[in-house]
DNA sequence: AAAAAAT
């Protein structure tokens, strides 16, 4: 199958077009601005995959979409059935063709990218589905906004970890080949003097993509202009705006942009955004914008079918992994085991190379090199098992990886309540592009038990239960039943 | 009894 990102399905209600009032108040004594906001909530709803015929049709059959229209404000956007209808330029559309191998817009590109590509070029916080095609959209933002002459910065696009901002710049020089648009990927260096930002020029790429606080300290010594920046993305938005340690960084980026450089699009991209992050997003989001929405009962996708199985203790989790899902993984592409700490990550390496288990570990304790070299012999299809943290939990696209399985569930901090939305984006690592994938999530207590139940609720969904960890046919039907036996 | 970024 071609990696193809296409349109949507038929059968999907059509987007409603509702207009509301300002929900955003006046901030404060500094902000007198009180000017009326006008922001249209879409919802995209549609999105959801045909649940009757079990497929995922609007992959295939971008004819079929129904969607036509959607509106902000005054200015009417139609959706883009071809990438021929956005106007790219020839050079753009020769990377989507050639080099990405796309052949038609996903729903969200095609809803998304005609309101990011025209003037008024208003602000824009998008949610979508997991591995539908989020980062093309920003991507071909910045790179279709960008000045070619202009040898300056004119795009950032800020990332919660340095996997991500790798694999973002990956995307945008590939895409980007056929325009010469220049990049610059802004994380930690390995601490040589040739990589430190003191020792080098200031940054004349054209688009930035980084983790907030190294383009933070590449802005503060000055070395990283925002004079130009026309563009600003967060990818893992809801991430990077209420996460402590994220939300100062990031609210300072956008300020000192906003600050020095006049008419600054914001785009927001995530698969998630609980309504904490949704109000409070209104209130950094200024003025007219766009919203395009997802219900959370129907965000969950279905080509991926999620399993839970209860285990006694943690030997049977090391034993369920080896001999009841690896055994029989003929069909299985790559894996994900995720873990809640780092020390977690270490042991449970240990348990697997015990037992002549070959895996590679990634976590934040790691050396920006190991973390490097473990992410490209895994991307590579060097390494077939990866054990993580909440690291690789966003954005990571491996298309290869079939199998996630939650030896930790997602919860809070507290312990005592479940992350929905880390839970949400760990299952999108399975399945990305519609393709087949399976979730198992290990069990083991009464706390895990309630932990998952929550997690049903939260989504509206039933995980179906491998009724018992020593029986291999439980584990084969489940497996048959996901497409990997 | 946390992961993430970075100082």
């Amino acid at each position: 199958m071609a990696d193809t990102a296409a349109s949507s399905t038929a059968e999907a209600p059509s987007p409603q077009e509702t207009k509301k009032a300002a929900d955003v108040e006046n901030n404060g004594p500094e902000e007198p601005s009180a000017s009326l906001i006008s922001a249209s909530e879409i919802d995209i709803g549609s999105l959801t995959i045909d649940e009757d015929k079990n497929i995922n049709k609007f992959l295939h059959e971008p004819e079929d979409s129904i969607i036509e229209a959607v509106t902000s404000g005054d200015t009417p956007y139609t959706s883009a059935f071809t990438f021929e209808e956005l106007n790219l330029s020839p050079e753009l559309l020769k990377g989507l063709y050639v080099e990405m191998k796309f052949e038609k817009p996903s729903k969200i590109q095609a809803i998304s990218l005609p309101m990011i590509l025209n003037p008024p070029y208003k602000d824009l916080i998008a949610q979508a589905h997991n591995g539908s095609g989020k980062t093309t959209c920003f991507t071909l933002g910045m790179l279709s906004r960008v000045d070619p002459k202009l040898k300056a910065p004119q795009a950032f696009c800020i990332c919660p970890t340095r996997e991500l901002a790798i694999q973002n710049v990956d995307v945008l020089r590939k895409m980007g080949k056929h325009t010469g648009i220049t990049s610059e990927c802004a994380i930690r260096s390995d601490g040589s003097n040739r990589n430190n930002i003191y020792n080098r020029p200031p940054i004349t790429a054209q688009v930035v993509i980084g983790t907030p606080g190294t383009i933070l300290k590449w802005m503060s010594c000055k070395k990283l202009s925002v004079s130009f920046v026309k563009i600003l993305v967060f990818d893992e938005a809801d991430h990077m705006l209420l996460e402590e340690g994220f939300k100062d960084d990031s609210l300072r980026i956008m300020k000192d942009i906003q600050r020095r450089s006049s008419h600054c699009q914001v785009l927001l991209f995530s698969a998630t955004f609980d309504d904490i992050v949704k109000n409070f997003i209104s209130k950094i989001v200024k003025g007219d914008h766009i919203r395009l929405f997802v219900k959370k009962e129907e965000l969950s996708l279905d080509s991926v079918k999620q399993y839970k199985v209860n285990v006694p203790d943690e030997l049977s989790k090391v034993m369920v992994i080896k001999d009841r899902i690896f055994e029989f993984g003929e069909r299985l592409g790559q894996a994900i085991i995720f873990v809640r700490t780092r020390n977690s990550a270490t042991t449970l390496h240990q348990s697997l190379t015990d037992l002549g288990y070959d895996c590679t570990t990634i976590q934040g304790g790691l050396s920006e090199e190991d973390r490097d070299k473990i992410v490209k012999e895994f991307k590579d299809g060097l390494t077939q098992v990866l054990i993580s943290t909440d690291l690789l939990a966003r954005g990571f696209d491996q298309q290869q990886v079939n199998l996630v399985i939650n030896y930790d569930l997602p919860v809070k901090h507290d312990r005592s309540e479940p992350n929905c939305e880390v839970y949400l984006h760990r299952i999108g690592r399975a399945g990305r592009f519609g393709r087949k994938g399976a979730v198992f999530n290990l069990l083991c207590g009464d706390a895990d038990v309630t932990i998952m139940s929550k997690i049903e609720d939260h989504f509206g969904m039933e995980v179906t239960e491998v009724p018992n960890w020593r029986d291999e046919d439980g584990f084969k039907a489940a497996l048959g039943s996901a497409g990997l036996l």
